[in-house]
DNA sequence: TTGACGTTACTAGGGTTCTAGTAGATACTA
DNA sequence: TAGTATCTACTAGAACCCTAGTAACGTCAA
């Protein structure tokens, strides 16, 4: 079953929910990245359709809802970046890379990072080489 | 003045754009890269909207238009990845760039191009440390 | 001249997204 | 008990997205 495509709104809140864990709509109004003002009921109705599109679920607590993602961000992301490599991109990761990173304020730590995940995918590419 | 943020099916139409160059309603219509069969004309208005918002221009040739885009791959996208990487990423180029490579099929010429890649931001970001 | 064909212009409708108000429930306080 | 504050449920509306039909125009062939 594929897993429903987010709208940019909705996304966000989950961004928020992957970061921080399981919230309450007060804590991701608060937490927005694109700290746009809005009304508390504003977030309540978009994670309300959330959880009828099955992305979120909750528990209650207090008077509360406590929300968490039915989701793991690479479930999620992975078909919306293989579809915006495709579309945009011709279908080159490099080309995407370059725009990622032309876009991204990088700091030292970054790039190490950035090295260490190129190794693994290096590795990675060299199995499926031999084994399939 | 910031560029328009093109819809889902747009970015697709401008993609096309982007790699074939200046193209006929017809020919985008025939090269969307999701595939998915339309209606001529479903095509012809999404182009017409995207005019209007300043994404595309065009020109006769005989009886067609021929569009082309009216802003580069990297100022629209740029922008998108910006946010992309902020609403679900935390701003973690690495996390952004794992997601990537996780979910495309790499070949060897992808990772002697991604690493060119990589060795031009590093020499970047060390220009940015010392300069300021 | 008529008909077929390909093109654009105009119009429209269903669905989704984003917004937020109003009402009602619950809990705490004076 | 009355008032305040916080929460959810429900409702609604404007804007946008995607879809495509219909009408009108130009071209070419019979």
């Amino acid at each position: 079953m594929a897993v429903v495509r987010p709208s940019e709104l909705e996304l966000q809140v989950l961004g928020v929910l992957w970061d921080r864990g399981p919230s309450s709509v007060r804590a991701v109004m608060e937490a927005m990245p694109d700290g746009k003002d809005r009304a508390y009921t504003t977030i309540l109705s978009v994670m309300q359709v959330m959880e009828k599109k099955g992305l979120v679920e909750h528990t209650q607590q207090g008077q509360a809802h406590i929300y968490r993602p039915k989701a793991r961000r690479g479930e999620v992301v992975g078909p919306m970046m293989k579809d915006l490599l495709r579309n945009v991109f011709g279908g080159s990761p490099a080309q995407a890379l370059q725009c990622l990173l032309g876009n991204a304020p990088l700091g030292g730590d970054d790039l190490t990072e950035i090295r260490k995940v190129i190794r693994e995918a290096t590795k990675r590419t060299d199995n499926e080489g031999s084994e399939g």
